[in-house]
DNA sequence: TGGTTCATGTAATGCGTTACATGATTAC
DNA sequence: GTAATCATGTAACGCATTACATGAACCA
């Protein structure tokens, strides 16, 4: 029950219309919290009709008009009740460990071209995070917010660092095994 | 799609009954492919239909009976097919990570008790992941399958290190943002 | 005017979660 | 013999995913 929450987070860090956060969850925000933009619409709808959020008057009409929304007080208040409430970590699921561990029973055949791939796109990725780190983050910058957004930002530049290296040593490692039914 | 093919591995680790696996997947498995007793039996009930398993003879009857399954050659193909076949990582959904990014907005009331229980969560984890690389791994196994089983649980225990750590920057760096609506 | 892109949706399906139900076994 | 536990399920709901639908604006 995450993603109203973060759909109230980028509004209040600016309004925007359907599209525009659909956007925004392709990067920024998305990078923590995916959505695709038929869950954003729905979405919306519910929270405006609990009062936590209202289309912006000067453009409000039907379909293919675009339609920014902003956040009402009431909305504040739910995402900063959310924000202070404990809340236990999810269990993972990384299905990447799971073909691994496949792989010790049915044979390794065709893992490392993939295991090569994945540390391809963790490469990339972090090669955007980097980018947006010298960008968005220069040396000097200590406002609370900005410290903040750093953090979150530095949480996703060790992950992809370390399944970097995971995966390099893994492909080092990489035992065969055969199929044998 | 990938619970049936966890399911699949494990009982080709093992032929289990239903509870069997659930207690497998609350350690093991479960580490990084978490499922309720609820989707196990349902994913049973479809991998029977299908001819990937099928209850061993032994015991088979109703209700309140322990009723074992074992693998089937077409569902060890059907594994051996997903665990060679390329897939791309899925988008990630960190919870945590977005409240501090809502915390920007309004206020970091609360989160540090819940970082600091997190910690320690991660810390409890990391503790059970060395114990069973002490029992599990004990140095000088190099079989194949011990190897590729290593490599899984060396991700686990550098995942939650990890997050000690970003956490305890965290908690040293955190600074106070004040809600003004 | 016909196609592409922008923008907002609807519908169908499937997995995951929570709550509940029911038969067997064991302990007292 | 009855209460707790073991073991296997059913049912309902919600979010996520995929495919499809519809209107408006722009461009050739």
């Amino acid at each position: 029950m995450s993603l109203p929450h973060a759909i109230l987070t980028a509004l209040l860090e600016k309004p925007s219309s359907g599209l525009d956060l659909t956007r925004r969850f392709d990067r920024s925000i998305g990078y923590f919290w995916s959505a695709t933009h038929q869950q954003i619409y729905r979405e919306l709808g519910r929270l405006e009709a609990e009062g936590h959020i209202r289309a912006l008057p000067a453009a409000q009409p039907a379909r293919g008009q675009k339609k920014a929304y902003e956040v009402l007080p009431a909305g504040r208040a739910e995402l900063a009740r959310w924000t202070a409430a404990p809340q236990d970590p999810k269990p993972h699921r990384d299905a990447l460990l799971l073909r691994l561990r496949a792989a010790a029973v049915v044979g390794t055949a065709g893992l490392e071209a993939d295991l090569r791939r994945h540390r391809e796109l963790h490469r990339r990725q972090l090669a955007e995070y980097e980018e947006i780190e010298k960008r968005d983050f220069p040396p000097g910058d200590d406002s609370a917010q900005a410290r903040l957004q750093h953090l979150v930002l530095r949480a996703g530049i060790e992950l992809e660092t370390f399944w970097i290296q995971w995966l390099t040593e893994a492909l080092e490692d990489l035992p065969v095994v055969e199929d044998t039914p």
